[in-house]
Parts: structure tokens; sequence; C-alpha cells
DNA sequence: TCATAGTTTAACCAAATGGTTAACGTTTGT
DNA sequence: ACAAACGTTAACCATTTGGTTAAACTATGA
């Protein structure tokens, strides 16, 4: 029987999340890694063999909690508008918890993004949950007005998922300067967007 | 007379710009900005002393530029709605034409804070045609709805700006799959960002 | 208790990296 | 034409980097 009294295990993947989350893969440095989890270097390759292994778990790992969240539309029995609204805020608490994710995913598929294809493939198969399934069956059901799903859902990312990407630009900003801006918990956000919502799948129709 | 028969800086610096914005400073690698460029590596220290003296050109550039087209609102003379659209149509001109910037600049702030919040302070210091001063002036006047303008804004930067941000990710999932989505030169994107500008700008003030 | 397997460490290695140098080539003003 | 300044190159250097190894330590089961 295994005792794991020290997690150290645990530790190097808590540590290589967030060095790989900053520096990316090409940036990120293995003794880095190492002293964030403070334990010997070598252990980081005697648990997870190379750098290419450790970053594919932390990048598999993220995106497809990434995808779970983004993608899956739940509540199945509500109405469309309910169901989006709820949704809303399923996405902004999800970012809210990991802010630098959407950054992360962005980037490594951008630099790396032949390698990452099968992989995205792989993960986004979930057709019977899937948002934009969802809209366009609601689409030709006439259940919401005559939009574009697709152009819909990009605003609704974008709305959600900025305010999270550009955070570290707002900081710089906002630090030693008088712009009244402050939303705990994102209730402003939120609310704003569910209004967006609201506005286009209802006044729309009319 | 210096002859730039061979304009080997220039080169140098469009190579940096290319391998700096996909990699980052410290992802980048120099042999990769000399080879990109097709010159030999110790030029890139006869023209540029260093990396970071290399980077910090290519940074302060890119963030002059993009402050300069995110921040500065044009044609005073017209009503604010108007000037708004106007705006947002640049907005997005000028990221469809460098679509990596903006990941770029969030990318590196978030990774040296410290070093680039003086830089940032530095560049934002056009007042007169700043878009928040802007939109602040114009709700004291009672010329837009009573909305908060922090927030607006924060949409509006979000509506232009996502897109291109998650352009890669886009890409990776629109590719082999059926999903019916094409903008050439943004149309759709534009018209469909102005109608929010003009719904939330009009109809709430009613 | 003791041997075995699992875990941790310091020392080490080869390759890659940012940077330098000295020699060579080219342009330019006189 | 020619020397000085400018531009370019290959070879080189010190450090950093990802990765390995052999020895040491620790827990466990018999």
């Amino acid at each position: 029987m295994k005792l794991k009294d020290s997690n150290t295990e645990e530790r190097i993947m808590e540590a290589a999340k967030a060095v790989f989350m900053k520096y990316g893969l090409y940036g990120a440095r293995m003794q880095d890694i190492a002293d964030t989890a403070k334990i010997n270097k070598a252990l980081l390759h005697y648990y997870f063999r190379n750098k290419e292994k450790l970053f594919d778990q932390v990048f598999d790992g993220a995106l497809s909690r990434y995808f779970e969240q983004m993608e899956v539309i739940h509540d199945d029995s509500l109405p469309i508008l309910e169901r989006i609204l709820i949704y809303v805020v399923q996405i902004i608490d999800f970012l809210s918890e990991y802010p630098q994710m959407s950054m992360f995913i962005i980037k490594e598929i951008s630099i790396n993004e032949k390698l990452f294809k099968e992989k995205v493939h792989k993960i986004k198969r979930n057709k019977n949950a899937n948002i934009l399934t969802i809209l366009e069956k609601s689409r030709k059901f006439n259940e919401i007005p005559d939009i574009d799903p697709v152009l819909f859902l990009i605003h609704l990312h974008s709305l959600c998922s900025y305010p999270f990407l550009a955070a570290p630009i707002f900081k710089v900003i906002t630090e030693n300067s008088n712009i009244p801006f402050h939303d705990p918990s994102n209730l402003k956000l939120k609310q704003s967007v569910k209004d967006y919502v609201i506005y286009t799948l209802t006044k729309k129709s009319i």
C-alpha cells in the first residue's frame, strides 16, 4: 500500500499550472516550476518524464475544463432564455475563478496550432448540450428571433471573457487613477450581459 | 551621408515584431529573430545592443499605436453617437490589421506588470480626446442615457477585441467543421456592434 | 530486522541561449 | 586612391536550460 504522506506530485502539478499559465510552454522554466513547488528539479522528471509531458497534462486539464464550461449549457428543462442567462452566470463565475485560463489556452493554441487541433476536436464532442447546437435548434423552432447564432455566441463570449482577458491592462490603467469602477462578485457585469441577452433574444423577436 | 541600400535595421524590427508578438519576451529566441530577418545574429546586438532593448522598441511602438487607436476618439464636431460609431469602425479596422497586438500587450503586461506601469501611464495622457473622458462628459450633459460609462466602454472593447483575441480558437474549432460563419471585412461584426451602441445610447434614454 | 521498492537529492552533462570579439568587407568623404 | 567609419560574419564564450545518474534516504511488507 502506498502512503502519500508528501503530496509531491500534486504540488508539482499546481506549480506547473501556475508557471505554464504565466509564461507558456516556451517561456516556462523547469527550475521555476521546481522552485514554486519547493521540490528538487529532478522530481519533475521522475514524476512527469519531461517538460512536454508535464505541459500536456496541464494543458489537457485546462482545455477540457474550459470547453466543459464554455460549450456546455445545462438545465434543458427550462426555456431557452433562462438557460442562456444561467449559462452567462456559469461562464462568468468560471472565468472569475480561473482568470488566466482563456489567455493560456488561446495563446498556446496560437503558438502551436497544428499540435492542438486534434486535442481541441477530441474534446468538443458533447453535441447534445452544445450551446451552438441548442441555439440553432431554438432558431429553427422560432423560439428566438432571426439572429445569427454564431455572431450572437461570439458577442456573448466577448462580453463575458474580455473583462478577464484584459484584466492586466485594466489593473495597470485604473491604479493611481480615479476611474470609477468596482464590481465585486461581478454583479454589474453579470446583470449587464444578461440585459444584452434579454434584449437580443426578446426585443428583436417582436 | 549614409546610404541605406540594405535595410538591415528595418528588417530586424519587422522580424522582432513577429517573433516577440508570437512568443513574448521570455519565449522569443534571438536566433529565431535573426533567422526570420535573414541576417547574422550579431547584427541584432550591433543595432539594438541586447534582447531587452530590442524588445522595448517593439513593445513601446506597439503600446503607443495600441492606445492611440483604442483610447482616442475623433471627429469632435459630430454628435456623440456618430463619434462612437466611427470609433467602433476605427477599432475593428485597427485590430483587423494587427490581430495579434491586443494579445501581445495584455500578455506582456500580465507577465511583467511593474515594469510596464510607467510605460502605460506615460502614453495614456491625451485627455482631450480620451474616449472615457468624452463619455463621462456626454453623460454629465445628458446627451446619453444614465449608463455606467466604464462598463459601457468595457463592453464596447469586449465586442470589438475578443473576436480577434480568440481567433486562434475559432480557427481551430471551425476548421473541418460546418459552423456557418464568414465575415469578410468584418462587416457583420461592425454592424452588430454598432447596433449594440445605438441600442444602448438611444433606447435606454427613453 | 532486513531486503525491497519507492522517493529524494546533489552532482553532472550536452545542448541551447544571449552576448562578445576580432577579422573581414563595404561605403564614403576627401 | 585611400583611410576612416560603417556594416557583416564566423568563431567563440559564459550562463542557462532540460535532462540524467548514481547514491542516499525512507517507508513497507515479510
